[in-house]
DNA sequence: TGTACATCAGTGAACGCGCGTTCACTGATGTAC
DNA sequence: TGTACATCAGTGAACGCGCGTTCACTGATGTAC
């Protein structure tokens, strides 16, 4: 038995209770160790302690699982980027603090990415299998999204005057590619193995160049 | 036989001849169509027209096959790239060639990256095996990299003054990520399926951007 | 408060599949004489 | 120019593996009476 399979819980009672959180919680650690290819049904259903066929009692499918993971995978990426902003003074209304609110979604997103590089691309992490996917988005996720805070913070740097209200249209795309692109770099790409220093570094100067060019 | 099994060319001779270059061809056409994960050894021999174990006289692994699909499709990339310049009229020397020159670079990036989007994800896919990596970079890799048709035009703009020189360090970086980032939105993110138009006006958006931000 | 019963979450065994990889082989090719 | 032979690219059969998924089941829970 090794280490990794120690974590097998041993369930007293017949019923799990909580079975479908389980596997997501199974399935977040075996996409933080191997990305999206490691979420695999019966790893799953081993880590929570159950049958592999249990899994199909709160999903459809292998699939099913995987884009549940994947969407809790977002929510932790959301949830880091408003703990970079949380750290900030409560310096609201100056324009400094615009600034730094928009600033800290970019670096929330980056840290993310180096700390979590393998949930970060099972948040991005686009299915095999469309057919009947996109219905469920609305479904239970509480709380906003990386999208709805880069664009909140855009909105604060409008209102800051630091963006001109016509540049406003379109910009989360343009803010978005370039941290998104560096992350990629980061993890995949030649900037892999960067010292988390240089690409904290990297990160800033990528956030400087949207603030120039946006 | 499906009509993607039917490409089996039934040798008449013993020997293949080329193998090594089937094997790479038939993992390419893979990636194209599902990209890394889809690179199978079995099917890449099957496509071949050989037996499985063949490959093995000219790869050490399955993950040896890769890599070599993974650098080919690395210069695809580069090729497109360079196709793209070249599709440019030939003035040079001029301020705004060297401005063209550069757009070319992004814009060629990205229309590889839409049409082609396993093998995108495949030139950029990291392995598994990290094991006696990197040693065979500088093997037969005939031609730029996308990385040095980036800084010869990043030079370009340098030369013509479009970019101060004290900006040039580290601008690969700054342009390859947003180039890069709209990429990987435009393939895995939630600018999928983007119409082809769309995507190339975000695209030119983007550049506008790193040629302000720079 | 106690009992019968429906529900349905989890079990246990099994399946077929395609995979990567190994083994001992075969036979075409190119070279030495 | 012809023949013997070493080389080594490709063969054929087999392996063990872990996977996703199915089936008929079992037994704890909660509800109706």
């Amino acid at each position: 038995m090794t280490a990794a399979e120690s974590k097998k819980p041993k369930r007293d009672t017949y019923r799990h209770g909580d079975l479908r959180n389980a596997l997501i919680e199974a399935g977040l650690e075996l996409a933080r160790q191997g990305g999206p290819a490691a979420v695999v049904l019966r790893a799953a259903t081993r880590q929570a302690g159950v049958a592999p066929n249990a899994a199909y009692r709160h999903f459809t499918d292998r699939n099913a699982l995987l884009h549940a993971v994947s969407q809790a995978a977002m929510a932790h990426l959301a949830r880091t980027m408003e703990a970079e902003q949380a750290t900030l003074p409560p310096t609201s209304g100056t324009t400094a603090a615009a600034r730094a609110r928009f600033r800290a979604v970019g670096t929330g997103y980056l840290r993310f990415a180096q700390e979590e590089p393998g949930l970060f691309r099972t948040a991005f992490h686009v299915p095999d299998d469309m057919t009947h996917a996109a219905a469920d988005t609305a479904a239970g996720t509480a709380g906003k999204t990386p999208f709805e805070l880069l664009g909140a913070a855009l909105d604060g740097l409008v209102e800051a005057e630091l963006l001109p209200e016509d540049r406003r249209p379109g910009a989360e795309f343009l803010a978005w590619s370039a941290v998104h692109g560096l992350a990629a770099l980061l993890i995949d790409g030649p900037l892999r193995g960067l010292h988390p220093t240089q690409a904290h570094d990297a990160g800033q100067h990528v956030i400087d160049m949207i603030e120039r060019g946006i």
